[in-house]
DNA sequence: ACACATACGGATGAGCTATCCGTTTCGCGG
DNA sequence: CCGCGAAACGGATAGCTCATCCGTATGTGT
C-alpha cells in the first residue's frame, strides 16, 4: 500500500514520523505544519494523505494494532473478570498516552479502511470478554457491547479534563477506571 | 452590564437568541453563521461578545444558574448520599440536554468573570455534599474533590461517543452515572 | 433641531485547508 | 551511460472561517 518509488516511501515513512512528534507534543496536526516542519511542500503531503484525518488515522495504526493483539492475549486468561477488567484498562491506557488514539476513537466515520477494522476487532474482543464476564457472573447483565467504548472515552476525556500534565495522568485515569470497574462488577 | 443604548441592547438580546438556537440545532456556533440568522451584521456580533467562547458562557449562564440553584436545594436534602447521587443526576443531566454546558463545563480557562463565579459555587456544592456523604461513610474515601466535575464531562461524553439522537442521550447518561455511582458508592 | 456619543455594517486581512498543474526526479530499457 | 516516460514534487492559488477596523448611520440629551 506504501508508494512505489523510493523518494516517495522515504517521504511518506518521514511525514509519518513528523506528524507522530506533532501528536505526542499535543499540537493540533495541521498538515501545513507537517509539511513545512519535514521539509517538503504542502502538495506532497496531501498527496500522500488526502486529510488530516487520513494522517492521523495512519499514525494512530499501529497503536489499534497493539490494542487488537492485547486483546488477543487478554482472551486467553483464565479468569474472565480479570480478562475483562485487563482489557478495558490497556484500552484506557492506550487513549490517555496517545493522543491520536482519543481523537480516532471518538470518530464514527473512519476515513482508512483499515481503522475501521481494527476498530471492530477491537469492539469485537471487547464484546467477547464482556459476555465471558457477564455469563461468569461477575459483570452487571445490563452492560451493553456498545457501552464499552464510550465509557473508555468518558475515562479518557475525564482525566483530559481533570488537566494535570500529561505525566501525571496515567493514575488519574486507573483511578478512574478502577471506580467505574466497581460499578461495572455484579 | 447589558449595554446601554435601547438598538444595542436589543440586538444583544437577538445574537443571544439566536445562539440558543443555534446551540440547540448541534450546530458548531460560528459568529459569521449567528450575525447571518440575526440579519446583523459581523462587527456587531463581535462588538458584542469578542470571542465565540465569550458567547458560549453567555447562552450558558442560566444553565449554570440553574444548576446552582439545584446545589442549594441539594444541601438542604436529609441523606447525604441520596442528595450526593441526585446532585450528579442534576449535572449530568444538564450537560447531556444542553451542549453549551458541555464545552463550558470542559473549559479550564473562563472569559467571563460570572462563569468562573458559578463554576466555583458549583463546584464548592459539590465538594461540600461530597464531604458530608464521604463523613456519612456513604462514599469511599478516596474520591477528591477536583473529580467531581471531570468524571461528570466523562459521563456526558461517553453518552455523546454512544450516538444515538440527542433524543435518546438521557437514558444513556442515566444508566452510565448509576454505574458510576455504584463505584462511587461505600 | 443639533451635536455628540454610541453602535452598526461590511470591506478587509490573516490563517488554514485543499487543489491543481508546471517542473523535477526516479528508474528502466537500450 | 543516456534518454525517456511515469511518478512524485512543490508551491501558487482558490475557498473558507475568524476577527478587526473604520467610515457611516442611528439614538439620545440639550
Amino acid at each position: 500500500m506504501t508508494p512505489q518509488r523510493k523518494d516517495a516511501a522515504r517521504n511518506w515513512e518521514h511525514i509519518l514520523t513528523v506528524a507522530r512528534e506533532l501528536v505526542d507534543e499535543g499540537t493540533p496536526l495541521q498538515l501545513n505544519d507537517v509539511a513545512r516542519r519535514a521539509g517538503l511542500g504542502v502538495g506532497t503531503v496531501y498527496r500522500h494523505f488526502p486529510t488530516t484525518e487520513a494522517l492521523l488515522e495512519t499514525v494512530a495504526t499501529p497503536c489499534l494494532e497493539a490494542l487488537a493483539g492485547h486483546g488477543e492475549q487478554a482472551l486467553t486468561h483464565d479468569d474472565p473478570w480479570q480478562a475483562f477488567a485487563d482489557y478495558l484498562t490497556r484500552l484506557v491506557e492506550g487513549q490517555v498516552t496517545d493522543a491520536a488514539l482519543v481523537k480516532v476513537a471518538a470518530t464514527a466515520e473512519d476515513v482508512l479502511t483499515r481503522t475501521t477494522e481494527l476498530k471492530a476487532q477491537i469492539l469485537a474482543t471487547g464484546a467477547k470478554l464482556l459476555a465471558r464476564a457477564r455469563d461468569a457472573g461477575t459483570v452487571r447483565p445490563d452492560v451493553r457491547d456498545d457501552d464499552l467504548v464510550p465509557l473508555m472515552c468518558g475515562i479518557s476525556y475525564a482525566t483530559y479534563v481533570h488537566g494535570a500534565n500529561p505525566a501525571d495522568r496515567l493514575p488519574t485515569a486507573r483511578r478512574y477506571l478502577e471506580t467505574l470497574l466497581r460499578g461495572l462488577h455484579a
